[in-house]
DNA sequence: GGTTTTGTGTATCGCTCAGTACACAATATA
DNA sequence: TATATTGTGTACTGAGCGATACACAAAACC
């Protein structure tokens, strides 16, 4: 059935993402991204369509390796306040180790919240769909968190999700402004969830 | 000594600068700058230099004709937990208020601190300078509601004023995606607030 | 009023952009 | 091996970009 692709489209596709990670979608150029994959334009058009098309791989891939493996620490069985612990310690770690201008700080979500989002409904949509996930996976697991601890007072997992969604998604934002303030802002989700779920009252995996 | 500006230097800042708050710096084209101001490149260049004076023109007029004012509700005599209310709820009226498509939704510098300060220097220092007075300020304010409550507890007020930044911070990168989770995110400020402040302790102002 | 100094309009610069036309290369099928 | 089908490289397009050259307009100063 003719020619085959010469080239990985998985390993392209993180080249790509990797990029737009870093500059964004608009000031990538596709010079950039030829040099960045490899390949001419002629074969990213072909595989592609057009940068967009490329763009919006590089974002479901983003989605499928970086966010759902991270988001997979607060789901399964036995979550709870270790769960949250380790979410949080995992992202310090990302964020922490990465070197000063390493194209992977922050978040390509985050950073297409603050940009294209604002006039492009795929790209609000996308955005919205991990804000709200986050939210509600957070959620889930402060809520058994508070149930292991045996806690029957007022449901204070909507704002206490909100609170740790929020220090998340401000550590991703300012993790290419100020990389230890960024830490600091994990830091002290980490801080929240150990005063809400003291040591006494449940396990510390 | 020659001929007289014939535009208001205010004036002219102040639409560049809505303009770039909607769009961001490199989205925003020469053409755009012509068509919001009114006038032509020559004059523009005459005036600002470049596309970058004329941004930096702009953030300047941000942060005296925006964000100052609303840090100001947290400075000066009597500040404390009545203060910290209203600037939340100042914030919060602000992102309620605009229609969906207005310009003036989210925060310049967060939408900065996404894209340009990633790899420009004097933006990042902008964006830094933004972030931490609104942590120092918040800290101060949330120091003089401890005080006012009579509390010696542990100092609880840097993690608190790193919560209530990043809600802020939020709230701002929410706000053009999703208003009404921009808004709750506000709101939980405003709640997180009142916890740690019962009313009891304070005079609600 | 003449001169100097400064602001504005017109037209265009060189460059980069995303996207494409088309020939050629490579391989699966027959 | 002949053919059909698909991938890749070269070279280019038209449009839009930021920036500029330069003539002209207008007002302050002597």
């Amino acid at each position: 059935m003719g020619r085959l692709q010469s080239f990985e489209r998985t390993t392209v596709v993180q080249a790509a993402r990797d990029l737009f990670w870093d500059k964004g979608f608009e000031a990538t150029s596709l010079a950039d991204l030829e040099d960045a994959t490899g390949l001419r334009r002629s074969s990213l058009y072909h595989a592609f369509g057009s940068k967009r098309g490329l763009f919006d791989a590089a974002v479901e891939d983003y989605q499928a390796s970086v966010i759902r493996p991270r988001l997979r620490t607060l789901t399964g069985p036995g979550i709870g306040r270790a769960s949250l612990l380790a979410y949080f310690s995992e992202l310090r770690s990302a964020v922490s180790a990465l070197p000063e201008d390493s194209p992977r700080r922050g978040c390509l979500l985050v950073n297409c919240a603050a940009g294209l989002a604002g006039h492009d409904d795929l790209a609000r949509q996308v955005v919205e769909g991990y804000r709200s996930e986050l939210t509600d996976t957070l959620q889930d697991a402060l809520r058994a968190a508070g149930t292991a601890a045996g806690g029957s007072a007022p449901d204070r997992a909507p704002e206490r999700a909100r609170t740790l969604a929020s220090l998340g998604m401000s550590a991703m934002l300012l993790a290419r402004v100020n990389a230890t303030e960024s830490v600091a802002l994990l830091d002290t989700a980490t801080e929240q969830i150990r005063s809400w779920f003291p040591v006494h009252a449940a396990t510390d995996a």
